[in-house]
DNA sequence: CTGGCCGAC
DNA sequence: GTCGGCCAG
């Protein structure tokens, strides 16, 4: 074989591996189809997108969020937690990151050193531990937002328990979760990114036959009240926040749960 | 589980 | 800047 040709085909072999490569990132970046104002995960169909109210959703393997630029931080976030994703996996905890697929910027973790505020996740690590990558993703400073440590080691630790013994009773549940970003609040770091004062989370179950769903609204403090004390009705929580969370049901069933603020169905035990 | 802080590299 | 170890609710 003449030199030529070994040149040739070694230029063949590189741009064919360069281009395998470029396929292979781009399937890892894929790993979900959008449409307009919803997310089709095609490893579920039991996935729900908010509203959102800041024209910025973002979407990573393990959860959707939408950020709003001015709170430095997300509206809500929203994930399936099925019952297989829950293991006993102990991930060692990554170093949290600035969340580049946020256009506009995602906050610095730099802002909640000593601020006194714990970085609190909104989907919680203890959520995403089926993978390392689905676990470390809930570092991205997108999936944060500042919280007293009482109240994130407490009741708010206490109701994420709660949502991970229902994902497992009731084989999934689908979950949306943030911080109210309205009204006065307090703020921390150059970035001033703001603390709310109340913190909500909605659930819907879709997959036991009959569609259930569930909100809470907590104050930014610690309690030690029962969890049900804290629920409310999701038109409660879109009133509130202004996001509209479950816009694909069927308008006549979404009329109807979200205007309940019945807990009956769900188990407290 | 939920986290912070501190010192070594 | 990053990592490991140790601490607390």
């Amino acid at each position: 074989m003449s030199k030529k040709s070994i040149f040739s085909l070694l230029a063949i072999l590189i741009v064919l591996g360069v281009y395998t490569y470029e396929h292979f990132l781009k399937e890892e970046e894929q790993v979900e189809i959008i449409t307009e104002g919803k997310a089709v995960k095609n490893n579920t169909n039991e996935y729900f997108l908010p509203t959102s109210t800041t024209g910025q959703i973002v979407h990573h393997e393990g959860f959707s969020l939408s950020y709003s630029e001015p709170h430095e931080q997300a509206e809500w976030v929203a994930y399936e937690l099925k019952k297989g994703h829950l293991t006993n996996t102990n991930f060692k905890r990554p170093y949290f990151e600035i969340d580049k697929a946020v256009k506009t910027g995602a906050a610095s973790w730099r802002n909640y050193k000593n601020s006194g505020f714990d970085r609190g996740h909104l989907c919680p690590a203890g959520d995403r531990k089926y993978s390392q990558n689905a676990h470390d993703e809930t570092f991205l400073t997108s999936n944060i937002s500042p919280q007293v440590h009482d109240f994130n080691s407490g009741i708010w630790n206490t109701l994420e328990q709660k949502v991970r013994y229902w994902a497992s009773k009731y084989d999934g549940v689908f979950v949306v979760t943030g911080g109210v970003l309205k009204g006065q609040m307090k703020t921390i770091g150059n970035e001033k990114v703001s603390v709310p004062n109340q913190f909500y989370k909605v659930l819907i179950d879709n997959n036991t036959g009959k569609t259930k769903m569930i909100a809470f609204l907590m104050p930014h403090e610690n309690s030690s009240k029962p969890l049900y004390e804290f629920v409310v009705s999701v038109d409660e929580v879109e009133a509130l926040t202004g996001i509209d969370f479950f816009p694909e049901l069927d308008d006549t069933i979404e009329n109807k749960l979200e205007a309940s603020s019945s807990y009956k169905d769900w188990s407290f035990n």
